[in-house]
DNA sequence: CATCTCAATACTTTTAAGGTATTAAATAAT
DNA sequence: ATTATTTAATACCTTAAAAGTATTGAGATG
């Protein structure tokens, strides 16, 4: 079977008359007979009866004439899906977020990324930072967003953006009228630290912050992540670092204070991380999005379009 | 797009090498790159990465993978279904038949024919003589039951089956206890007739068979079609001549009795008529199927079939 | 009866698919 | 390090098949 005879065929069926149809094709008479003639013989079918006026289809015609009408909608589909998903504007793409990564900046850039590519299919699937390197390597997701990554050969990282530290302290606490806290104070309160896995992370970070400015942290409680970190300050364990982003969720208990007098790198960053090899467009496609989008929060536009 | 493309597509993404694939399809390595290099450039998306140890496929190649199969499947189901219907088993009929028509042979050989032919869709349609060769000039049907058709230039006839009359006559009546009517007593009845359309028709042959026969019969009433007559019949209007199939009908205070002392041709036939210049296969196969009927008919043997 | 209109056939040209030999690149083995 | 080895890609030639030109044949039309 051949395409080209099915869409001769179809052209003779539409205009009853072989020469006609083979003007439409911008071919000559002849080839088209023998085209014609050779698909019946294939199918062993007569597909026209031939008047001394032109062509007329026989009831098996008729139906190969619907069927030859899926046939070639069939593979219009499948080039456009094809050359969609070539151009990365088709598919599914795998993704991991950490315990916390649901604030702030990681869902109004995915939300960017799906107004630009409705056809992509986002999965998400929350996992720690070493089950998320080991999912790059394993190819089970494309993408991971996570915060302190040490660079690794096989594996690229790039900035999504950088947000400052606030102090979670309670309500109950004399400090909590202030306006800010000196960095230096962090000193004089039981710190609640977190995550316990993933080494370098977020406690080694602060442990260090703190040496450079001249003391020892007080580290009274470590926990998995920052939802229990700041529930833990609520029933006055102690106070707790955390970046701006998980600041938006309120428990009743607990204010969040800049910090003042602050060494650098007081800021931490959050980063995705994707396979070094991954040449596949959908990537692409999202590392641009991702590029502009950090473009567009720089110029503080974002909320016009979120 | 060209289906010999995606065959060799489908290959190679199942061998994973294009070496191997090309001895699947039984040709050399160089046309089977430069075939897949060209449905890359075609569809202007990259289908396969290459490794050192063979071919891999990208997101857009597994999703045209799968949309070959689709495709391939179509075209099998397409070549299938049209053969099918050149050979005339598959299809649409439509079929005249009249009034008391479904009793009888009819319903038996259609039972039959769409035994042998189940995917070929029966339509049936009741008209009477006139109104079956309009339909079939006009190719609304194919085909068309009847009874005492007249030759025509352009359509054909094929005998089904001969009936031997019956006459229908009250219970109350004297020779209602009788075994058999000779013909001649006919003379004594008032003769319910049918039908009142179509000629020639069975008023005319009845009236023809009893001058023959000697004596003119006694019309009393003119009705459409052999239901009506039967139950005039039992309404003591007189007596009716029915073909044998519409004695299958009975009514309280009618009995059929046999008639003795006939003079030839006294029976009717049934008959099938259909255009000449009709050449599809599905009337081939229905005539086949009838001809197949009748001899198997003839032979007594059809209990065993229907 | 000539003429016209189709589709079909005979034969030639052109296109494109297939084949052979070789190259290039990357890995594996010595 | 160097040499096989394995893979796909390239260069060039051959063959097959599709398209073109000219013509024929069959059926309708005036």
């Amino acid at each position: 079977m051949d395409l080209r005879k099915l869409r001769y065929f179809k052209v003779v069926a539409d205009e009853k008359h072989i020469g006609r149809a083979a003007k439409v094709l911008h071919i000559s008479q002849p080839p088209l007979t023998r085209q014609i003639q050779q698909l019946e013989e294939e199918l062993g079918v007569t597909l026209f009866s031939r008047n001394p006026k032109g062509m007329e289809l026989t009831d098996a015609g008729v139906l190969l004439r619907e069927e030859v009408r899926n046939i070639f909608s069939l593979i219009e589909q499948a080039t456009e899906r094809t050359q969609k998903a070539g151009q990365g504007r088709l598919g599914r793409m795998d993704i991991a977020i950490f315990g916390s990564g649901i604030m702030g900046d990681i869902p109004k850039m995915l939300l960017f990324f799906k107004e630009r590519y409705p056809e992509v299919n986002i999965v998400l699937h929350t996992m720690g930072k070493g089950e998320q390197i080991k999912a790059l390597r394993q190819k089970r997701i494309s993408v991971g967003f996570n915060r302190l990554l040490a660079p690794l050969a096989d594996i690229n990282s790039e900035l999504v953006s950088m947000e400052k530290l606030k102090l979670a302290i309670s309500t109950k606490h004399p400090m909590a009228s202030e306006d800010s806290i000196p960095f230096k104070k962090i000193k004089e309160f039981p710190l609640i630290m977190y995550p316990t896995a993933g080494r370098p992370n977020f406690i080694d970070k602060t442990v260090r912050l703190c040496q450079l400015a001249g003391f020892t942290p007080d580290i009274s409680q470590e926990v998995g992540d920052a939802v229990t970190g700041v529930a833990l300050v609520a029933s006055g364990f102690g106070a707790c670092l955390v970046p701006e982003s998980a600041t938006v969720l309120s428990i009743p208990g607990v204010v969040y204070k800049p910090l003042s007098e602050t060494p650098e790198e007081t800021e931490v960053d959050l980063s995705c991380i994707y396979r070094n090899d991954d040449e596949s467009p959908l990537l692409k496609a999202f590392l641009d999005t991702l590029r502009e989008f950090r473009t567009i929060k720089d110029n503080r536009s974002l909320d016009e379009l979120c």
